[in-house]
DNA sequence: CCAGTTTTA
């Protein structure tokens, strides 16, 4: 680990880490690294953060819902605490409001800036980026920049080049049009290599950004905002910044999550010039105008204020905080989004009538590191005889649509594997299949091999394992043991199959999110004001089915998507979700 | 009916 701290002796002090699955901490630590969240856990069990006498809170204008959520918790500590000191590091644009945050509440003996906190500008370490802006609008911003990157390369000096798009499709159309582009280089001139890279990339094919180019090779990286701060690649002197990002907006009225492609931030567009001055000088080309550039929002719209607050207000109630329209947010969040998720809470029996955090049910349901529906699902496992089916289904839905991937860019190969597991309840149950398949020590072996033979993604599901394990460990810490019914077969136990047994399970959590097919193939919503279509990753994209119930659901391009469908019998939706129903049908 | 920005516990 570098860490470069002006003329102090850092080097007598220990570093250690700390992540979800990683934690190389011990008594000797004198500064630790951990992400936002993992401290927000840390706060359940020590509130007033007494084992640290400094906090820092990194990229905090990137303004995240556990990051904004911090900087609340450490102004209430401050209170406590006099002698913590609270390090908030962020763009200039805002610093001044995070300063403005901080100022404390009325009647309190520091009242003046200078005596709560101060402003310290530090230069960065990156060498200057020249900034071109286009003359005027392009209405087609890939062409735009294929055109941009071609004459990069024919025109400017070695160095590779990283070109910011919104998604995955982006990236693809992209990389096409590079290649039919290269095809015309005059013979013997220098090769142009497009790379793509985004979260969705399995591990193993993103390493190839970080590879060197060989000989008369130059890198075109194609990226999504993963490299704006996530990922930091060397050697890159040019930037082509189209001006854009896909943003996630939830719409509180129909619980629906919505895909948008916005236009970036000032600070967004900052921060990506900057990646082109990490090695040497370099140039940044945006394909705006100045104006346009002028006429930015300073800083990312607040994540908290634009998306599903079911978790965090879990989260927050059981850190105790009563009243959460009350609460001291760095922004407010609409107060429909926090209703919204208060009634969610409500309906899955985390939250009481005077919106109180239910003992054990809703303290169990926010230990658990899991949304809300899953969680309470999970909870519910045992009694259905399914505790370690809904394990292993529960970690496999934390990779989100990450277990199949293709190898070779072969979408038939992957759609093949996947009937291989395929089962008529649904994708639940297939995703099953999957993780009983991949650790069965005579079928997967827990091997790359056949994974790659299955068009599984390797790491995911070693991912899925040691979640797997996680889950069991909280839930062996609350007492919650093995159902006396389990058994990994899917025979016939107490009258109802193992599968109908996840079946019903999975009613009790997500009753919420029900529907039901139409003979044309699209779904609807139990009040019909929604026409929904399974997303193209479900077994129903294909099949035909009668209700299910969908762990997902998201617009994208216009189209509402959902994703992950069981199928249930519309009888279990008023049987476990009795009041639920009964308040819709009015 | 044809497709997931990014994180995290």
């Amino acid at each position: 680990m570098s860490v470069r701290a002006g003329g102090w002796a850092l080097q007598l002090i220990i570093f250690r880490y700390s992540i979800r699955f990683e934690d190389v901490t011990s008594e000797k630590t004198k500064i630790k690294f951990l992400t936002d969240g993992l401290l927000l856990r840390e706060m359940l069990i020590d509130p007033l953060l007494k084992r640290y006498s400094v906090v820092m809170v990194d990229e905090a204008h990137e303004r995240s819902i556990s990051s904004d959520i911090l900087l609340s918790l450490l102004k209430k500590v401050l209170r406590a605490r006099p002698d913590l000191r609270v390090v908030v590091s962020s763009a200039t644009l805002d610093a001044e409001k995070f300063l403005d945050f901080f100022a404390p509440d009325e009647g309190g003996t520091l009242t003046k800036k200078e005596e709560y906190g101060t402003i310290v500008s530090i230069e960065g370490r990156t060498h200057p980026v020249d900034i071109f802006y286009t003359s005027s609008p392009t209405n087609n911003y890939i062409e735009k920049a294929v055109d941009t990157a071609m004459s990069i390369h024919t025109n400017e000096a070695d160095g590779d080049i990283l070109l910011f798009v919104t998604g995955r499709e982006e990236i693809d159309d992209t990389i096409d049009m590079i290649a039919d582009h290269i095809a015309d280089l005059p013979p013997g001139s220098k090769t142009l290599q497009p790379l793509p890279l985004y979260a969705g990339l399995p591990i193993d094919q993103q390493m190839y950004v970080f590879q060197q180019a060989g000989e008369n090779v130059r890198k075109l990286i194609v990226a999504t905002n993963i490299a704006e701060a996530s990922v930091t690649i060397d050697g890159i002197i040019y930037v082509i910044d189209t001006g854009y990002v896909k943003l996630r907006a939830y719409d509180p009225a129909v619980g629906i999550e919505r895909l948008n492609v916005v236009p970036i931030s000032k600070a967004s567009a900052t921060q990506r010039a900057g990646r082109a001055g990490r090695t040497r000088p370099g140039k940044c080309y945006r394909l705006y105008t100045e104006g346009a550039f002028e006429a930015l929002e300073p800083a990312t719209f607040p994540e908290i204020q634009r998306s599903n607050l079911a978790p965090v207000v879990l989260q927050l109630m059981n850190l105790g905080i009563q009243n959460l329209i009350r609460f001291d947010y760095l922004s407010n969040p609409p107060s429909a989004l926090i209703i919204r998720a208060l009634d969610l809470l409500f309906s899955l029996g985390a939250v009481d009538v005077h919106g109180r955090l239910t003992k054990p049910l809703g303290i169990r349901m926010a230990e658990l590191p899991l949304e809300p529906m899953l969680a309470r699902t999970l909870l519910n496992a045992p009694s259905f005889g399914c505790f370690s089916e809904m394990l292993s289904i529960s970690a496999m839905m934390t990779l989100q649509g990450t277990a199949f991937v293709t190898h070779d860019g072969n979408q038939k190969l992957l759609e093949k594997a996947r009937r291989r597991f395929a089962v008529k309840e649904g994708d639940h149950i297939t995703l099953y299949n999957v993780y009983q398949a991949f650790t069965n020590p005579a079928v997967g072996k827990q091997s790359s091999q056949w994974c790659r033979e299955n068009s599984l993604n390797y790491k995911a599901l070693l991912k899925a394992v040691s979640v797997r394990k996680q889950l069991r460990n909280y839930l062996d810490r609350m007492g919650i043991q093995e159902d006396a019914l389990a058994s990994s077969d899917v025979t016939k136990v107490g009258g109802i199959d193992m599968a109908e047994r996840v079946q019903r399970c999975l009613t009790t959590g997500f009753f919420a999110q029900a529907a039901r097919m139409k003979s044309d193939g699209s779904f609807v919503t139990i009040g019909g004001e929604t026409v929904l279509w399974a997303h193209p990753s479900s077994i129903f994209f294909h099949r035909k089915a009668d209700w299910v119930i969908y762990h997902e659901i998201q617009e994208t391009k216009g189209k509402v998507y959902i994703r992950d469908l069981t199928t249930v019998e519309m009888d279990w939706l008023t049987e476990y979700a009795p009041e639920y129903y009964k308040v819709k049908q009015k």
